[in-house]
DNA sequence: AGCACGCCGACT
DNA sequence: GTCGGCGTGCTC
């Protein structure tokens, strides 16, 4: 009987994206499995590709032979073939696309490079007779303590006996695999006392342990989720389960995994974009040879070949970043609730500010929802203060507010340590001219420059455009530059100015550039060599400072003046997550928010700490305006050089989504991006508001098809918007 | 995506 | 007459 295989080839390209059929040779028989990694030809040339499925149905077409096999174990499962094509419907993308990003770069198709396992050699004793030297008997001497020794020691001892040892066939050398990435070791921390509020959480989530069920877990910033999460982690260890823990990106320390670590020693597997290729190929091989159990990494690890999973948990699950950017444009929480279906797993969401979508869902049953209201350490929440940034301005206090000031000299005096946030980087924003008003702006995109006084550059924030700034006027030569626009850079020179003595610290993305840095700060900060710590949004981000009483929010106003659907959930989670960093232990925190729009209902509701009148209020504008969780978006982008051709296919584009779609659906634009303008590259934005389409997907992916053909135009679909 | 095939312009 | 431009179409 002739054996095929179903063979997805690694081309990038929408028209090869299908299987095609390879006869199976009955050499090869028995190598060839599902999953593995195939060489086939194709056309004139050598491809490699994935096999999906081995049948014996003999194709209409002639099918080649398979040239050979590039990897014995299978790089994917049957769940995470059918993960791909899940992926697939999500996003529109090619399914080659997708199966790699699930992939790392070690075992994807192709790509070029070769990444090797890495070996660490051994010595075992095969015959202790002989004659030996002194430091040969040293070496001999070292097996009555242990079967093996590494090759390395008995070097350390002598290369040469070591080498006749080998030689005479008294010992043997031998290879074994070895991992890169090592975990700090450190001393082993067992379960804290839990209280009430966290032993009823657990007890209701346990409860729905062999179930697809998922928990929306609400917990106030403070309450202990992590403490929860580590709970019923050991007990899907204990059902002999495994577990896994997704965080976003900048939540992934090195102190959050050493206190996995701690309590599941030699049992975690860490996945995020800092480790090297072959680090992340040897995470990798620990997960599918089953070393490891449970599972620590960012949006990509949602995709770990985990076997048997009895628990997936999602900390943070309001935040940004488990939305893929690119393609395939995905969503982390979507990928873990269609897991938890496959292995019959609960998915824990939790959050302090739980996304709409989340927070609606379970108030429909959808979900299961588990509240914690209560800080573990029984502090309370902190005292949130508006101040109103115009009355300040007439008073010429246009960075800190005098009552912001005051707090933080008061908390200066009482040694206790101040968290700044400007969600803003750079020094000035805007640069002009006062003699003739000339600006200065990107060449290439759509926005003003931002001054980065450190380097003394002009930097564009879209597109990367970097520019010195010279101290005269490009256009009117007069030394007459005015700098508007607060940055963090400017508030760092502006502290330091009026709190002299302060030690002072700045955390943002240029602050941080340097691998490690981010760590640096954290820790010396954690550690009070600074009495200040300023930053953009990084500041806010779950981190745990007990010695910080005071949070000032500098302008409140810039995340909600964004002109963008979720500027008040951004806003809200922003926010209450900031305020949180204030007084965590015994310390009595303190927030101040400055605002030029005092009167805005979302900062009543962070005031009030009161997510559900926040709940209430956006979930009004919502369905006002027919956004989510009320309707379904999708986002059309169309891209090109050329300004003509992409405005003659932006309007083509929504006459002809109008005629296909449902009558239902409501189709927006085309508008201008924002910005219009990147890296010389012009966009229109169109939006789609749909409940129930069957027209959705066939439409989009006729306009997909079409656009992939057309040259100098690009269209980006976004189904999870 | 690549690569071959194919059908028209300017060159040793 | 040949070299080579890149439009079209196929890859098990």
């Amino acid at each position: 009987m002739n054996m095929y295989a179903d063979v997805l080839v690694e081309i990038k390209a929408k028209q090869v994206d299908k299987t095609f059929t390879y006869k199976i040779p009955t050499s090869m028989q028995t190598k060839i499995q599902v999953g593995v990694l195939v060489v086939v030809p194709f056309a004139t040339r050598k491809v490699e590709g994935y096999v999906l499925k081995i049948h014996e149905e003999t194709p209409e077409f002639e099918a080649k032979e398979i040239i050979s096999v590039k990897n014995d174990e299978p790089v994917l499962t049957e769940e995470l073939i059918n993960l791909g094509y899940f992926l697939k419907s999500e996003t529109l993308c090619s399914l080659s696309s997708c199966i790699s990003t699930m992939l790392p770069k070690a075992l994807k198709a192709k790509e070029g490079v070769t990444i090797n396992k890495k070996y660490i050699s051994y010595l075992t004793l095969v015959n202790s007779n002989g004659n030996f030297n002194s430091k040969q008997q040293l070496i001999i001497d070292l097996f009555k303590k242990q079967q093996e020794i590494l090759k390395k020691d008995a070097y350390l001892i002598s290369e040469s006996s070591t080498k006749t040892l080998i030689k005479n066939g008294n010992i043997k050398e031998i290879k074994k695999e070895a991992y890169r990435y090592q975990l700090q070791t450190s001393k082993l921390d067992s379960p804290k006392n839990l209280n009430p509020t966290q032993k009823q959480a657990i007890k209701k989530i346990s409860s729905y342990f062999n179930t697809s069920k998922t928990i929306l877990l609400h917990g106030i910033t403070g309450s202990g989720k992590t403490e929860v999460y580590m709970n019923l982690i050991s007990q899907v260890i204990a059902q002999n389960k495994t577990a896994l823990v997704l965080v976003p990106e900048i939540s992934l320390t090195p102190q959050l995994i050493a206190r996995f670590n701690q309590r599941f020693k030699n049992q975690i597997a860490v996945l995020h974009s800092h480790l090297s290729d072959g680090e992340r190929f040897d995470e990798w091989r620990k997960i599918t040879n089953g070393l490891c159990k449970i599972v620590i990494g960012a949006r990509s690890a949602v995709f770990a070949p985990l076997n048997n999973i009895g628990i997936i948990i999602l900390d943070e699950e309001h935040s940004d970043s488990y939305k893929q950017e690119n393609k395939p444009k995905y969503h982390a929480r979507k990928i873990a609730i269609k897991r938890s279906e496959y292995h019959q797993c609960p998915v824990i969401l939790g959050s302090a500010t739980p996304c709409l979508d989340s927070m609606a869902r379970a108030l429909k049953k959808r979900y299961e929802y588990v509240l914690m209201d209560k800080r573990a350490s029984g502090g309370t929440l902190p005292l949130i203060t508006l101040v109103d940034m115009s009355e300040e301005a007439k008073n010429k206090h246009f960075i800190l507010s005098r009552e912001l000031e005051y707090k933080i000299i008061e908390r200066l005096n009482n040694q206790e340590q101040i968290v700044l946030l400007l969600n803003r980087r750079g020094h000035s924003t805007i640069i002009t001219c006062a003699n003739c008003g000339f600006t200065y702006r990107c060449p290439f995109c759509d926005i003003t420059l931002t001054y980065h006084k450190t380097n003394k550059h002009l930097r564009c924030h879209y597109c990367g455009y970097t520019k010195y700034l010279d101290d005269n006027c490009p256009n009117c030569h007069e030394k007459s530059l005015n700098y508007y626009g607060l940055g963090t850079e400017k508030l760092e020179e502006y502290l330091n100015e009026v709190f002299p003595t302060a030690k002072i610290i700045r955390m943002d993305k240029d602050s941080t550039n340097n691998k490690g840095e981010y760590e640096r700060i954290i820790n010396e900060f954690h550690e009070g060599k600074y009495d200040i710590l300023l930053g953009t949004q990084m500041v806010s981000k779950g981190l745990d400072f007990p010695k910080v009483s005071l949070v000032g929010i500098i302008n409140a106003d810039n995340s909600l003046n964004i002109p963008e659907y979720k500027s008040n959930e951004r806003s809200f989670a922003l926010l209450t997550q900031a305020s949180g960093r204030a007084g965590r232990a015994n310390i009595k925190g303190e927030v101040i928010i400055q605002s030029f729009n005092i009167m805005h209902p979302i900062l009543k509701c962070v005031v009030n700490h009161n997510y559900r009148a926040y709940f209430n209020y956006e979930m009004k504008i919502r369905k006002t305006l027919k956004y989510p969780p009320f309707y379904y978006l999708a986002q059309l982008k169309l891209k090109s050089q050329d300004i003509n051709l992409v405005t003659k296919e932006a309007g083509k584009m929504k006459s002809y989504l109008e005629k296909n779609l449902s009558k239902e659906s409501i189709v927006l634009g085309p508008s201008y991006a924002n910005p219009f303008l990147v890296n010389k590259t012009y966009c229109y934005e169109i939006l789609i508001k749909y409940r129930l389409d069957n027209q959705l997907i066939p439409t989009l992916t006729e306009l997909d098809n079409i656009y992939t053909i057309m040259p100098k135009i690009e269209l980006d679909i976004d189904l999870s918007y």
